[in-house]
DNA sequence: CTCAATTTTTTACGCGCGTAAAAAATTTCG
DNA sequence: CGAAATTTTTTACGCGCGTAAAAAATTGAG
C-alpha cells in the first residue's frame, strides 16, 4: 500500500517494474505474457489497486468487451430472470453486460439501439419488443452490430434467434388438458405485442383441430404490457359474459393467467381441476411468480438456464468468429408440462 | 444525405461550416452557442447524423452525464418498477442511466460499485443490499461519488436518503388489523437483508403495545431473496405448527405475504376478512402483483413514484451544486392503507 | 457609425491508452 | 553451449475529443 497513487499505465507499469506495451498486454488479455510477468503485474495489482482507464482504453478499439443486453419489459419477472442469467454468464466469460429495457416503447428500443452502436459492443443480445418494434432499425443494428434475438422471433434478422418451440409446447398442454378433461378455450390478447403469442394461438389451433375439438378463442381487449390487469379486468367480463365455451381457460401466457385467476376468484369461481372446481385455467412459460398463484399455475415451461446458455453460446460464436460467418441458426427449446392444481 | 461518412468532429465541424471547438461546446450544451450557430449544427446533423465518440468525450471528463442505477434484486418487480421509474428521470434529465442489480450477492455488489467508479458517473442512485452490503466499500464509493440511497438506510452514508416510513406504515396497517379483527401477529424472515426488516419489526412491538395487545412475532428460515418460496415452505409449516396465536398474519413484506396466500390455499384455508374465512393476511410495500393475487392482498403502499422522484431530485441537488455541499437529509414517505380482500 | 461586449475561430496541447516496428533480452532446446 | 524462438523493451504515432489562450469576427447599444 505505497502513499501513492497510480494515475495512468504509464505510473503503474513504473511500480511493477514492467513496460507500458506489456502491461497494456497484459490487460488485454493476461494470458499473452509470460507467467512470470503476469504474476509480478498482479503482484503490483495488489499493491497499488490501479485500473486502466476504461474509456481511453475503448477509444481505439473497434469493438469493446461490451455486451449490451435489452429486453422488452423488466418490469416483467420473466425478462428480469433472462437478463440476470445472461449477465451472470456474460461475467463469467469476461464481458461487461451492459442492461436495458425498453420499457414496451418502440421509440425507446431505438434509442437503446442508437446508444448501443456509440458502446462499440462486441455483441448484443437482444429480446426485440416484436410487432412494435421498428423493423428496419432492428435490421439495420443487427448489421452493424453481432446480434443474437431471443424469445421474440423476427424474420431474418440478427446472427442467430434463440427461443421455444411454441408449436411443441402448445401442443403438449393442450393434449394434456383434453385428456384431463374439456377442451381448452384460449384467451390471449387482442393485438398481441408478442410475436410468440400469434404463434401460439396458430399451434392452438391445429392441435385442437388434429385432436377433433373445434377451436374457440377470446380475445382481450388493451394493449401494452401490463398483462395480469388485462387478464383480471378482461378476464372478468369474459367469464360473466359466458364468452369461452369451455370451462378450461389456456391463456397465452402465465402473466395473462394470473389475471384470470384473479378474475376467476373475483368472480367466486373455484379453480382446479376435478370435483367441485368451476374452472380450470392453464398458462405458459412457467413465469417465475406461478409457482406462487392460488392455486398454483399449471403451465408449460420455458427453459431459462436453456435459452440464456444456447443464446450467449451463438454470440460467444460469432465473436469469436469475428463477425457474421455462421450461418443464421434458429434454437428452439422443447417446454415441458408443469402440472400444478389450477387445471 | 450526403453519401460522405463522417468520421469524427472534425469533420462534421467542416460539413456544418463551423469550428470543432464550437461544435464541441454545442454537444456539451446546445444552448451555451448562439441561436443561429445552433440552428446551422442541428440542420447539419440532421442530414449526416453524427454522434461524437463517447469514449473520447468522456476521457477527459472529471465526471460525465452517466448516473448508475444500482438495486439489490431487479427479479423483484419491486425494484424493477422503481429502476424503470428512475431510469425514465435520468433520461428526461439529460443524464444517460445506467442500470445495475446486485442480485443479492455482497461481492457482486462490490464489483458494481468499483466498475461504477471507472464510469465515472456525476451520481448515483443505491438501493443497497442492507445488512448484507460491505458497508466499508458502500462509504468509501459514497464518499467518491455522489451518491444517494434509497430503500435501504444505512447509517451515515451517503448524501441522502428516500425511503419509506416503516414506523407510521406499519402502525397504520397494525392499527387497521386491530381494529378489524384478532389483533395480527409478525411474519418475517429469521435474518432479514433488509433494514427496513427490522424496522417494521419494531415498529410491529410498538404498535401492539400502544394499542394493549401482546406482540408475536414468527421467524422463517432461509435466507435470499427468494421471499416467495420461503413464505410459502415456512408459511405452510407454522400455520400447521400452529405457531402463529392469531388468525391475522402481518407479513413483513408483500412477497413473503404472496407465499403466505399459497401456504394458507395449500392448507385448505380461506383467507380473508369476516365469517367463513380462516385467516388474514397482510402484507407491506403494495408490490406490482399484489393486486392479483387471490384474494388480493391488503397492504400498505410504498409511493413509488415520490421516493424515485425524490431520489432523483436530491441527486440531481448534489450534482448541481458540484459535489457534496448539502446537508445529509432524510426522506421518509408516509405509506398508504390499500384494503384489498386478503385482511 | 463607433466602441465595447459577445461569440467564434485559430492554434495548440494533452488525456490515457492501443499498437506497430525494430531492437534487445530472455527462454527453449537440440 | 549456441542458435532459434519467444517475449519484452524502446520508440513513436494516433485515436477523438476537451479545453485553454489569443486573435478575429460578429453583434448590440448608444
Amino acid at each position: 500500500m505505497d502513499g501513492r497513487k497510480i494515475r495512468n499505465m504509464e505510473e503503474f507499469a513504473a511500480v511493477s517494474g514492467i513496460s507500458r506495451p506489456t502491461v497494456s498486454k497484459y490487460f488485454n488479455d493476461p494470458d499473452s505474457v509470460k507467467a512470470s510477468t503476469r504474476k509480478r503485474i498482479e503482484a503490483a495489482l495488489e499493491d497499488y489497486d490501479y485500473r486502466p482507464n476504461i474509456f481511453a482504453m475503448n477509444q481505439n478499439r473497434r469493438l469493446t468487451k461490451n455486451i449490451g443486453i435489452v429486453v422488452p419489459y423488466l418490469a416483467d419477472p420473466f425478462f428480469a430472470e433472462i437478463a440476470r442469467n445472461l449477465e451472470w454468464r456474460c461475467i463469467e466469460a469476461g464481458f461487461t453486460p451492459i442492461l436495458f429495457s425498453s420499457h414496451g416503447d418502440t421509440a425507446h428500443e431505438c434509442d437503446i439501439l442508437d446508444g448501443l452502436r456509440a458502446l462499440k459492443p462486441a455483441g448484443v443480445l437482444l429480446a426485440p419488443l416484436g410487432r412494435a418494434s421498428d423493423l428496419k432499425a432492428v435490421e439495420q443494428f443487427c448489421a452493424d452490430v453481432p446480434t443474437v434475438l431471443f424469445d421474440s422471433f423476427l424474420e431474418d434478422i440478427g446472427e442467430a434467434f434463440v427461443g421455444s418451440d411454441n408449436d411443441q409446447s402448445v401442443a403438449l398442454i393442450v393434449e394434456y388438458l383434453c385428456r384431463t378433461g374439456e377442451p381448452p378455450s384460449f384467451f390471449e390478447m387482442e393485438t398481441p405485442a408478442n410475436p410468440n403469442a400469434n404463434r401460439r394461438r396458430l399451434a392452438y389451433i391445429q392441435s385442437m383441430e388434429q385432436l377433433g375439438h373445434e377451436p374457440d378463442i377470446v380475445r382481450a381487449k388493451g394493449e401494452g404490457w401490463d398483462f395480469e390487469n388485462i387478464g383480471l379486468t378482461e378476464g372478468a367480463s369474459a367469464i360473466n359474459g359466458k364468452a369461452f365455451k369451455s370451462n378450461t381457460i389456456l391463456c397465452s401466457n402465465d402473466r395473462l393467467a394470473i389475471g384470470v385467476l384473479g378474475a376467476a376468484y373475483a368472480c367466486g369461481l373455484r379453480v382446479g381441476l376435478g370435483n367441485g372446481f368451476a374452472l380450470r385455467v392453464a398458462g405458459h412459460d412457467d413465469h417465475p411468480f406461478s409457482r406462487f398463484t392460488c392455486p398454483p399455475l399449471t403451465t408449460v415451461s420455458q427453459d431459462y438456464e436453456a435459452i440464456t446458455e444456447r443464446s450467449f453460446e451463438a454470440l460467444f460464436a460469432v465473436i469469436e468468429s469475428g463477425g457474421r460467418n455462421s450461418d443464421r441458426l434458429t434454437t428452439l427449446f422443447a417446454g415441458q408440462l408443469v402440472m400444478r392444481a389450477s387445471a
